[in-house]
DNA sequence: GTTGAAAATATTGGCGCCAATTTTGATGCA
DNA sequence: TGCATCAAAATTGGCGCCAATATTTTCAAC
């Protein structure tokens, strides 16, 4: 077992660190974030992690009420589906430049990307399911060339309903995740745009079909 | 003249009017930010200040060295562009929405705001052009009916190369601004989709034609 | 036993002080 | 004069303490 690190953490790493617990499902919707707790848990003065939480207010992920503190956002469903509306023009848009520019090692590498993710859902746990997942998609939007939608796509995802790991209610729901995976694979070596979008839109809203 | 009001300012509305003051071009780019003139200037504390400074790293209008301090940051030319062609992304997505939306008060009122925007432009002072344009576009995402998406484009316009507004050096440059407002506003009046986007990203571009 | 109010406790929020670091300025020497 | 070195000043950064507010507990009255 690791040793805890005696190095400070930054501030930034705080709020990574809030938002992943956050996206696992660790610290659940609603959950009042005690300041005397994060600063235990995460090995920072408490000045820390008030501005870390003040960055994770910014980003969406906690709300603030004054003088009674931070707690984990809870989406409306009204947002939820503007939220969805904005990852499928944001995926859709980047979409075009990953048919573009993908290599046969970009490729490749996606390939190994979806199916770690593949294992995962089999046999590891619920962190490593989500960061596989994130790996994932990283790399594939890391394709097309524009570090400002890649960014903005990453944290469009994160942000998304509540935590899109918690939703993950079904082994069956991991394993259609993980096969759409494939087939983005499979339309990317075809160059057919459409039918990324299309596989995309399906992954976001989660569809059947 | 309004008297200098006694409520303290909330961060955000620290951060605002920094941003605001970037954005006109009293803060150029590369300017170091000295915490003391800020808390003098916005009638806060330093750590009020502080705290603001943080937000605009977040939303990338400032960079942070450790004890050096913050600067304005100056937006890479790359950058730049990828930055247009996630504007024109967003606001080619949002185009659609607005066609399907506006209702007769809507063009009406774009076409005020267009007005006011194109009176400004002759007459008015450089802070007042800036708010004038951002009321026009403000509305015209508003009729999307996605308030995300909504919010992410006058996220993306704010932050843009540096300032638009330094960069509208010509007085002829600002009228084919507000001439472009007003072609948008037939082309929402015709519902033709196409003609929206198109002025749209000549609009982004600054292009001629 | 229930209800209400008031004290006690817990938590957040803000400010001031001082340490850490950088920048500026001065001094001495070649 | 030019340059390196070192001291002084200015600026940022962090921490601890205490006030402000909310929450819980206690206790008394009905």
């Amino acid at each position: 077992m690791a040793a805890r690190k005696k190095t400070k953490p930054s501030i930034d790493e705080i709020s990574q660190a809030i938002a992943r617990d956050i996206q696992t499902g660790r610290l659940p919707a609603g959950t009042w974030l005690k300041q005397i707790d994060l600063q235990e848990r995460y090995g920072c003065k408490r000045l820390d992690v008030r501005r870390a939480l003040d960055n994770l207010v910014l980003k969406r992920f906690v709300q603030h009420e004054p003088h009674r503190g931070y707690y984990v956002f809870r989406l409306k469903e009204p947002d939820i589906s503007e939220n969805r509306q904005v990852r499928v023009i944001l995926e859709s848009a980047a979409a075009e430049g990953v048919i573009a520019h993908a290599t046969a090692e970009d490729i490749a590498a996606l390939t190994d990307l979806a199916e770690a993710f593949a294992t995962k859902v089999r046999e590891g746990s619920l962190l490593e399911q989500f960061e596989a997942n994130n790996a994932f998609h990283k790399a594939l939007y890391g394709i097309c060339g524009n570090g400002e939608l890649l960014s903005l796509i990453l944290e469009y995802r994160g942000r998304g309903p509540a935590a899109p790991l918690t939703q993950w209610k079904s082994f069956a729901r991991l394993e259609q995740s993980a096969q759409e995976h494939f087939d983005m694979i499979r339309a990317i070596e075809a160059r057919d745009v459409k039918a990324l979008r299309r596989v995309t839109k399906r992954h976001i809203y989660q569809t059947a079909e």
